[in-house]
Order: C-alpha cells, then sequence, then structure tokens
DNA sequence: CTGGTGGTTATAGTAACTATAAGGTCAATA
DNA sequence: TATTGACCTTATAGTTACTATAACCACCAG
C-alpha cells in the first residue's frame, strides 16, 4: 500500500482516465463524491479506482454512462441472478452489430467510388456524380 | 413539373430529411436560405433539392457537415482536379476502417463475456467479475 | 520565496441533431 | 362561414460525453 496522496491526477494515471473526466463522472453522480484533503484535494480509495476500471472498461465495450450507471447498480446485488447483466451484454452486442453493418456498407460505398475516380477534373468526377445524382 | 408548393415538408418527403434538420442546414449555412413565400413559408427549387441530396448521401458515408462543406466547395469548382473530393474519400475511408476495427474488437470481447456467463447469481458472475477485474 | 506542476471552480463550446413551446397558415369540411 | 387539423414559423433548451478556457489556490524543489 502506498501512500502516496491518491488525487486527481494519481487516479487518473493509473486508470488512462484523464482528471476532468474524473471530475465530470463525479458530477454527473457515476462516481460518489471524492473525500477530501484539508485544501480541498478530492482523495480516492482503492474501491475508487476500481469503480473508475468498472466505467473504462464499459465505456471500451461502446456502453453508454447510462447503461454503466445501470451495470453498476445490477452489479451491486450480489445474490441476485445476473441475467440482467446477461441481457445488457446481448443488447449491446446487438448494437455494435448493427453499427458494424452499417460501417460495412459505408466501407464498400467508399471503396467504390475510390475505385472510379481517374484522376480528372470535376466536372467529369464520378464521385461527385453518385454523390449529386438523382439515383 | 408538378406545381405543388415546394414547402419544407413536401421536401422532407422526397428526400428522406425531416423539416427540422432542413432547417437546421440552412441555419447553419449548409443549404442557402431558402426563398420564402408571401406568407413566410420556404420555398424550395430543384437545386435545393439535389443539394440535400448531395448532404443526405454523403451523411450516409460518414462525412462530417465540415468535409460535407468542404465537399461541396470542390464540387463547385468545376474544371479543378478532382484530386481532392479523391483525397477526401481516401481519408474517410480510413477513419471508417479504424472505427471497423474498435468495433470488431468490442464485438469479440462483448462475444468472448456473453459466452462466459451461466446463469447463476452477480457474485459469481463471471462478466461483472472481467468488467470490475484489476488485470 | 519563487517557479512550476497540479489541484479547484464555473462557464461555454463541440457534433448533429431532437424536443418543446407558442403561435401563424392553409385546405377542407360541417 | 366557422372551425378543424395538418403543417408552417420562431426561439430556446436538451442530448452525449466530453473538451477548452479562465481565474484562482496548493504543494514541493531549488
Amino acid at each position: 500500500m502506498s501512500e502516496k496522496r491518491n488525487t486527481v491526477g494519481r487516479l487518473a494515471d493509473d486508470t488512462g482516465v484523464k482528471p476532468v473526466t474524473i471530475r465530470y463522472y463525479e458530477k454527473i453522480g457515476l462516481l460518489p463524491k471524492a473525500t477530501r484533503s484539508e485544501s480541498g484535494y478530492r482523495l480516492y480509495s482503492e474501491e475508487d479506482h476500481s469503480r473508475l476500471l468498472f466505467i473504462r472498461r464499459s465505456r471500451g465495450l461502446g456502453f453508454s454512462l447510462d447503461d454503466i450507471r445501470e451495470l453498476r447498480s445490477l452489479a451491486d446485488r450480489q445474490q441476485e441472478s445476473c441475467a440482467g447483466v446477461d441481457a445488457k451484454v446481448e443488447q449491446q452486442l446487438v448494437q455494435v452489430r448493427s453499427r458494424l453493418k452499417d460501417l460495412h456498407a459505408m466501407e464498400h460505398e467508399l471503396e467504390r467510388l475510390s475505385a472510379c475516380c481517374d484522376g480528372g477534373v470535376i466536372m467529369d468526377c464520378r464521385i461527385i456524380e453518385t454523390l449529386s445524382g438523382s439515383a
């Protein structure tokens, strides 16, 4: 247990979440209000640390902050079934896949457009033609 | 040439872009200020129609409104090389692919999480464990 | 004791809309 | 003709998840 002062900057370095963002999470109630040093600096515990990691990991999976709030509250009820958690993961998977589908379509269309550019002038540009065209 | 009044609602129906959004585009200068009827209704021409389609198609490829502004201005210089347009398409392709990579990673991780849920209680939930865990 | 780093607050800005309120217009119907 | 209902107008505020800015205070090293 290193007794360095667990200020917001240190927590930021440890978790990869910026100080401003940590304060923002506190402000919207996603993190509990931090305890303060005499001079008013925020101080964090191990628990805060893991709470923040939980948020960061969930964000990395594309969950919204509201989703994460829900996940947290589900996770806090230790004795209950984890069906709710599983459902949220499934739901997120559906969203991610839908977004993937859209992006794949964009990728293909962009490739098609890119391929039909022959380096001429705008007047003859198939890209512009496609974007403007009435089809 | 049907002489129905080309109001914002009609343009919306024709293009699939909502009236509010059309007004918004006008407000931020992406569409020119519409001419007005005596009573103040916006009226649109064929040109407005195709300008809006250009925007909608570009949005469909993931271009930002600022990108679209640039694309428009490139497209308007008929005599110039379309290299700039092509470059923008390439750039967009890079972004889309990067986003695809991220989403694929999310998908795999979500699949992994989903698979490790065995329907027990939160206490034993591997999903929560993974999200909270220090690894 | 001074400088630099890092902490504090509050406010405004970002993208691309969406929602709401409060009102004016138009075409058709009772 | 009066009224209904759909559609138009404006302005303002809310959304998501931050980021940027300003102005100020605390801490530590030299």
